[in-house]
DNA sequence: GTCTATAGCCCGATAGAC
DNA sequence: GTCTATCGGGCTATAGAC
């Protein structure tokens, strides 16, 4: 909250990446004119080209402030466990309220191609999020909590079952809130990698 | 192949589909220009213009295309098999063959929002081929083959696995071809369906 | 700092020759 | 059927008053 004033020391601009966060996910980066997100956000033009120097700044904005809460609330909740096990709860538990709580903010996440409108970003997989979970599942093959394999193959069966069903959630294919099948899912994810 | 001639009676309507699928997946729909689909698929303006109504409807043909031509191999290649274990690692095999041998197809279905440019278009996860994976599943758990519980769910840890190794493979993150791990993936995704 | 009005550009789509 | 030249529209970005 501290680290948000630093980032976004405007109003203004934090209801700007709001309203233009959303309509990116909705209608595509290429899709949303700047009339639009004046009118979402009620910050006129002039305004927005005051703090912005032009629409990809807009977007590389909302780019870093999604990365860093998504990093940033993930790390908090991590510093609270012991086991593996724990960790990969954690991280399960993360993803699962963002989805719920803030829908965009996750599907700016999973479904936004970056470098289509952001050239030269990384692709969202290979960002500080998603190596933790390789981190985390590489210490547990050391430690023997985990059946020894390929880092990569299991980070991506494990990830893969998870960020699957936040995916399916937020296209409303799954209707019901994830946390209904948190300890299901997440033991499906578990069974790929565990001994 | 006898099919593909009945949808597509006319090469260059083929030629000008190959070049805009390409310049899509790699750009986004509405990066690309007509200009760019007429210098890379070597079709001109007027003839473009005589084969399709518009632009939209360039990315009809090309959804159309693919979506069948996917459906059409799976099919196929589950015809050949008996039980449940079989069908699903056909089911594999097909996404993991279309990865490696036509990138761009499998990028098509997975990377692009397909309804913001084609309004009204179904999420690729709600399109017969995927369903085909619930139905197999469901089936699966009726002659006793897999765990009961809920379908969604299992289909949903199942494909996650898969489609999540063929996205790390797209994206380049991945750099052995899926052939490597394919049985290594399938074991895992079954894991989290079998009794 | 914020506003409105508008310049300038590029795109999709068309017209009309061949 | 295929081509090139061009129109009209909507967009981003700016200019200039307040």
């Amino acid at each position: 909250m501290l680290q948000r004033r630093v980032i976004c020391p405007d109003k203004k601009m934090l209801r700007v990446m709001t309203a233009a966060r959303e309509l990116f996910v909705h209608h595509g980066f290429h899709n949303v004119s700047l009339p639009q997100i004046v009118e979402s956000s009620g910050v006129s033009t002039g305004a927005i080209y005051h703090h912005f120097q032009n629409k990809e700044g807009i977007a590389r904005f909302v780019h870093d402030m999604t990365l860093h809460e998504i990093q940033e609330t993930l790390t908090r909740r991590l510093k609270e466990t012991d086991t593996i096990r724990e960790r990969l709860e954690a991280f399960t538990a993360v993803i699962f309220d963002i989805t719920e709580s803030a829908p965009e903010m996750m599907s700016y996440m999973l479904f936004m191609e970056h470098d289509h409108f952001l050239p030269g970003t990384l692709p969202i997989c290979a960002t500080e999020s998603f190596c933790l979970v390789q981190d985390i599942i590489h210490e547990g093959m050391k430690t023997g909590d985990l059946k020894v394999t390929d880092v990569m193959i299991a980070a991506t069966s494990f990830t893969g079952v998870l960020l699957r069903a936040v995916e399916l959630r937020l296209r409303g294919v799954i209707s019901m809130p994830l946390s209904e099948h948190r300890s299901e899912l997440f033991e499906n994810a578990w069974k790929t990698i565990s001994c």
